[in-house]
DNA sequence: TATATTATCGAACAATGTGTTCGGTAATAA
DNA sequence: TTATTACCGAACACATTGTTCGATAATATA
């Protein structure tokens, strides 16, 4: 890749993220994006198709480096074990908390819907693969992608209640909260 | 009201709903909806201050009806017993398949997050006032504002994913799952 | 019924945002 | 050194928003 490529093209996330933490996804035009990037606006369309893409491609880059990075650190087996202190969640909510790549500032967003989607399917994969580990007795007689569905969905709302309450409670104690009403 | 306004604000109301039905609220223009309801720019504007009002003040009138409708026909006490084959959410899952065609069309959106933002704030409002009919044993150490939001979450997802899902489980099939993940 | 009010029309308007095009320039790769 | 290609910047057509204004017709009121 051309180094001129990427320079224009982390110019752009830098722009994008930055402004995102300020304001709405939806409120957000490319005037502001290649005004804040400083570079013309052929080039923007050049490298992404539309603000929607470059959402896309940020999402799939933070959420690749999140949850790469997780299972980097719990190749045992127990990663989905509720009682284990490490499970994989606790530490999702921690890498949560020591946010440096502004995951946070978009999940409290009003209108981005389509950010909390992308992050729900790459949780869902992550869920559904290891689905075994987290059923329990009371989980029985639900189809698979009812359940699976409900633990992601509780997840990300429960990570969005935190943050939306100023994230008053410490990440074993949100934590512990997720897996009681699991 | 004059009679004229009524009949304005009724074929906008209409044609939002159609258009509703057909596509994303973020893809619909004020463009569109007059052409549908055969008004004049500057009459929509009279009415409604911008397309967002106009979905607001929907909302208001089709969850106005839905809730008002459940209280009346269960004003008495178990309501949100669990066990009840009469529960309030057995009711409101009925109530939605008996859909005049429109809450489950905007359920089932992509973009429709203001919508479901809507939905569920009415659907808190209803399931915090009857919070400790709801409690079970597993409950206790939760905050109460955590409880209640994760329930309204729970329902508006589970709703979500049977329509998604083309509603191949029945009401109170449905019902089950809601209360069994609960 | 006569009169005053007011909702609507229709057409035009400025302002903003989107996505594209094109020739010229400069950085990069060969 | 030469060919390629990413970028600039300015302009462009187009769509959408929200407002304005005088004329018209439906409605309320007396």
């Amino acid at each position: 890749m051309d180094r001129r490529q990427r320079k224009t093209r982390d110019a752009i996330f830098k722009a994008f993220t930055e402004l995102l933490s300020k304001k709405d996804f939806s409120a957000i035009t490319v005037g502001e994006i290649i005004e804040c990037a400083d570079v013309g606006r052929a080039t923007f369309y050049a490298h992404f198709e539309t603000k929607e893409f470059l959402l896309k491609e940020l999402c799939e880059e933070l959420f690749c480096h999140l949850f790469d990075s997780m299972k980097g650190e719990h190749s045992h087996h127990h990663i989905f074990n509720c009682n284990a202190p490490d499970s994989a969640f606790l530490h999702l909510f921690e890498h949560l908390e020591n946010n440096d790549n502004k995951i946070l500032d978009l999940l409290s967003g009003e209108n981005n819907g389509l950010f909390l989607q992308y992050f729900k399917k790459d949780l869902l994969h992550l869920i559904y693969s290891q689905l075994d580990n987290l059923k329990t007795e009371k989980h029985k007689g639900l189809p698979q992608e009812f359940l699976a569905n409900h633990i992601a969905s509780t997840f990300v709302e429960t990570v969005k209640w935190w943050v939306d309450n100023g994230k008053q409670e410490s990440c074993s104690q949100i934590t512990d909260y997720f897996f009681t009403v699991i």
